[in-house]
DNA sequence: CTGAAAGCGCTAACAA
DNA sequence: TTGTTAGCGCTTTCAG
């Protein structure tokens, strides 16, 4: 309600001295300070920050774009990145993109209309024009989670193929031979890496890569329930299962239930996000912890480090990841003998 | 970049028409009106909202603010509502409190110096000086999940007794007649409506409520865990068990796992909320469906309604639950025989 | 049917 | 040490 005018004329001083006073901006006495600061409790004044933000050309404000805020793996990071923008004195406009590219578009458009300083993408489609555009524009962002394939931008994301070796690793050790695998949506520069490392990690343990044993997924449960269901159609059936998520890894579980066939004892099966659901499961799914929080709090740093000119170390990180091992995965059952 | 008023140089006409063909508020000559757009073309002209914003007093941005983003029950909510504010041209400025009263506060500030034109809670602290005072400032809200204590402003909530009656009345017609109940935080009157609504779903099915049997908890997993452990020692077990919200529920049946007792064959299990994990898990979990979508999307619809002058009809609403019964609930055992 | 000009609330040259 | 003033980009009254 009051504005800086009504301050002024209230203090009997200019608006510049008002303004100053607000911003720390240049030496004001104590006395006018007194009289200025007097005048705004009086007036209970609030400034306006859209008029700062249009004089100053900085909004303080970040848009982030998801996919689908309702896939568990994205609210960690929404809050990681939150924070981090809060300790900065920024704040994030949320935009669901429902895995639309064109809406992904739209939105970045509006957003860029509201002069947002910077944008965050996750899980951007990998075909996307966005990061050259934005380039033009010269609007600074952030690759969550996916690496965009024009090259330029920040990008923060995890070390999907070592964790992915690791996980066929740990199955490997504990003397499984065949391993299934149940792929993510190829789009995703993730999921391509893990892929590429479950074949890794079988190549380095000295496994062959079936064929058979591959299957394809969309990162959703029901891609997990119908991979499963093929799989134990197998005339010989894999004796464990990884899936390029966990929500993929819960939808193979409820089908090998629904199969009669127990986890560990008859498959062993493995996850990858760590989702919170995998903890609170009654059974505890073993999976591949990503540090989601890490990676909005880190992408939108360096993003704010980027519009304030900050110079950056590395623009492009990719965080390290853990295998937890919980209860889904166990040795194999022995085999009958030698033939067969 | 290009403003109006370049827009209006190259097109030979005034910045008022310029204006008028964007805003279509005003007749302007189909001659006029197409140099204006050509040269709006040619410059690439986009709008600087923030400017506009400035001139209407409207930014068509709204905050959202939630006790934690990371809880499974506001991914859908903030989903429903981001989509109703994009159907009709507004966006979410997402701050996560952190359950802090304190932060609820200050973003609270912070969102009006940036001029939203409304308010979302989700799950507010119920003593919170915030309705009263938004009341005065005229700033639109709407409380979602908790009333508020002061009774102005929007709400749109769940009939969260309803469902725990639905819950308790499931279990009775099961043949349950000692059935322990997990609460939630007392602050929040949801969480009182869920103990109201167990207290009368006994009642109403001739149970008696023993108070050995009524849990304290925090909707956290690690209370459910604690509460499911110490109704494990009882002299005289409960054979069910209804937790205030799905994530202890899950923290009990973790602790009931761990004990060896088996859900349902050796106690029934129900939760509230049906988070989406509740029907991931390889066991899915008998609960009581919240519309958190709609929720959302019912809540942000109103508050634009309520910046847009529409007169509501309903200020204040409850939306139904439904349970939904999976695989944690069955018969009791078999009594060993009369004298206990 | 179109244009000139004021002003939203603020910051920051420029002057004094 | 403080004040005057232009102007950020837009909408909208008021004239014509």
């Amino acid at each position: 309600m009051a504005s800086v005018k009504d301050v002024a004329d209230a203090a009997g001083v200019s608006i510049a001295t008002v303004s100053h006073v607000i911003n720390g901006t240049r030496y004001v006495s104590p006395h006018l300070t007194e009289r200025v600061r007097a005048a705004m409790a009086r007036l209970q004044y609030t400034p306006n920050l859209l008029a700062r933000s249009l004089r100053t050309q900085r909004t303080h404000t970040l848009g982030f774009i998801t996919a689908d805020v309702t896939n568990p793996f994205y609210p960690a990071v929404a809050k990681g990145a939150a924070a981090a923008a809060a300790e900065r004195g920024y704040n994030l406009i949320l935009v669901d993109s429902g895995e639309s590219p064109a809406i992904e578009e739209e939105a970045t458009s509006l957003l860029l209309q509201k002069q947002v300083d910077g944008l965050m993408y996750t899980s951007m489609a990998s075909e996307s024009e966005l990061p050259a555009w934005l380039h033009d524009e010269g609007t600074p962002f952030v690759a969550l989670n996916r690496r965009p394939s024009a090259g330029n931008g920040l990008y923060v994301g995890i070390d999907n193929e070592g964790g992915m070796i690791a996980a066929v690793s740990h199955l490997a050790e504990l003397g499984h031979e065949r391993i299934a695998f149940i792929a993510g949506n190829p789009l995703s520069s993730a999921a391509q890496a893990r892929t590429a490392g479950f074949s890794e990690g079988l190549r380095r343990n000295g496994l062959p890569m079936v064929s058979e044993l591959m299957c394809e997924g969309d990162y959703r449960l029901e891609s997990g329930r119908k991979a499963a269901a093929y799989l134990l159609e197998l005339r010989k059936a894999p004796t464990a299962l990884v899936a390029a998520n966990d929500v993929m890894a819960f939808g193979a579980w409820q089908q090998l239930r629904q199969a009669g066939v127990r986890v560990p004892e008859d498959v062993s099966l493995v996850g990858f996000d760590d989702i919170a659901f995998s903890s609170m499961a009654p059974v505890g799914l073993t999976t591949v912890h990503c540090p989601m929080y890490e990676m909005g709090h880190r992408g939108a740093a360096m993003l704010i480090d980027a519009i304030e000119g900050v110079p950056i170390q590395e623009p492009s990180v990719e965080l390290p990841v853990e295998l937890i091992v919980r209860d889904t995965t166990a040795r194999p059952r022995e085999h009958t003998g030698p033939s067969e």
